[in-house]
DNA sequence: GACTAAATTTCGGTA
DNA sequence: TACCGAAGTTTAGTC
């Protein structure tokens, strides 16, 4: 990796066209040739970018370019889209290469499988009586989150979310209308849970008989934790 | 800005769990106390970061850590959610420190609001005498792209995409299906039009009688500089 | 490889 | 300021 501070100004021209200024700023060159404009705030989104595969050539400037007060030309490629993004290098504050390595990666834990195996584990959060059919019931149009019973023994479609949004409600829809030509399974109610539920998801779901169900992900594990510890 | 290359670990706790094994990576901290740790690959996306309002405090490890060739103690807090990201630095091989200022900005020019400035000002393509009403026509669950009246009269619903996927035309449908209960409006016809509309959502939108048109970004640019040039 | 859904999304606009 | 939709989204998983 290759870390350059320097005065520079950027044009990226492909699916768009965008311009940055003359200032001071970071540019990281990552050993696959891929470049990212760094300014001194933010979040973690570069000002700019191109993202691999893509090749880097550096070029010297032509004199009127170099009367502007240009000293250098990077010009980054993209390999497929021929996407291009120049940098024009005025002035260079630091300029030092490393070598990092390959990265082990990230290691992720607690997301929505999470969340799954838990309801899947406290099923009574759905409503006293309520039985686990199984996780990930396979219909002709994907999986549904949970399948469950009702205390009158009729057929519970879950669909979680960590955020309730329209297209959530829409997919359940879709599910609910296909289980419900199904003799084995129905009558299927359906059910929305998720941490939270947008306003417009909600009043769509309950406008389709589909009830909603706000989980709380902190004390659904409290509940875990219990029951670990217990048994 | 201050960039440390190190070999270290990472902890994240706060939405979810995550950990990064031993490798040396790159430590970005920005102005604003902000840190994002990079990989030499991958695209822009950090391995783990952590976005302001937080704050980084130093601290030296303890026996065990010390022993184990921890050398430093990053803990970076987020200031509302409590979230947390701890680097454990065990050897510095770079870190340097640099004066940014704050950064002008990027100038952005080409996206769906040209796209849909373009098609309003070229609403023949749509088809012969056809007329436009408004753009972002407000309805109770949301702004249609574009609202215009067909040669016979009829309302026409136009619903724009950079890339036509399925949700574009699920988003169109509901659109469409509430106003058609106006009758100020109804009957409301839908058009589906996007630079690239992916074959699912074409079966979808045409199954459901919605016209599909696929639009010629740079021809419509074209277009828009001879009127320039005409007028 | 293509497509779909999620993301510690981030970012920009509007009500 | 909060909500909503787009993004040069990126990323991960499934078919």
């Amino acid at each position: 990796m290759r870390l350059v501070i320097a005065k520079c100004s950027v044009d990226y021209a492909g699916r768009l066209s965008a311009h940055l200024p003359l200032a001071t700023r970071l540019l990281m060159v990552k050993s696959d040739g891929s470049l990212l404009v760094h300014s001194d705030g933010g979040s973690y989104k570069p000002l700019n970018w191109m993202s691999p595969p893509c090749s880097l050539a550096v070029s010297t400037p032509d004199d009127l370019q170099a009367e502007a007060g240009i000293t250098e030309l990077w010009t980054v490629t993209h390999a497929k889209t021929a996407d291009q993004l120049i940098v024009s290098i005025y002035e260079v504050e630091h300029d030092s290469a490393h070598d990092l390595g390959i990265d082990p990666g990230l290691i992720k834990d607690g997301v929505e499988a999470h969340l799954q195996k838990l309801l899947a584990e406290h099923i009574h959060l759905l409503g006293d009586g309520h039985t686990l059919v199984r996780r990930e019931y396979m219909t002709a149009i994907g999986p549904v989150d949970i399948l469950a019973r009702d205390a009158q023994g009729a057929s519970v479609a879950v669909e979680l979310k960590r955020r309730g949004d329209i297209d959530g409600v829409e997919q359940l829809t879709r599910y609910l209308e296909l289980m419900n030509r199904d003799p084995h399974l129905a009558p299927v109610v359906g059910v929305f849970a998720a941490q939270q539920i947008k306003p417009q998801a909600r009043t769509l779901a309950e406008d389709r008989g589909i009830r909603c169900l706000v989980l709380d992900y902190d004390a659904m594990r409290g509940l875990d934790d219990t029951a670990s510890k217990l048994f």
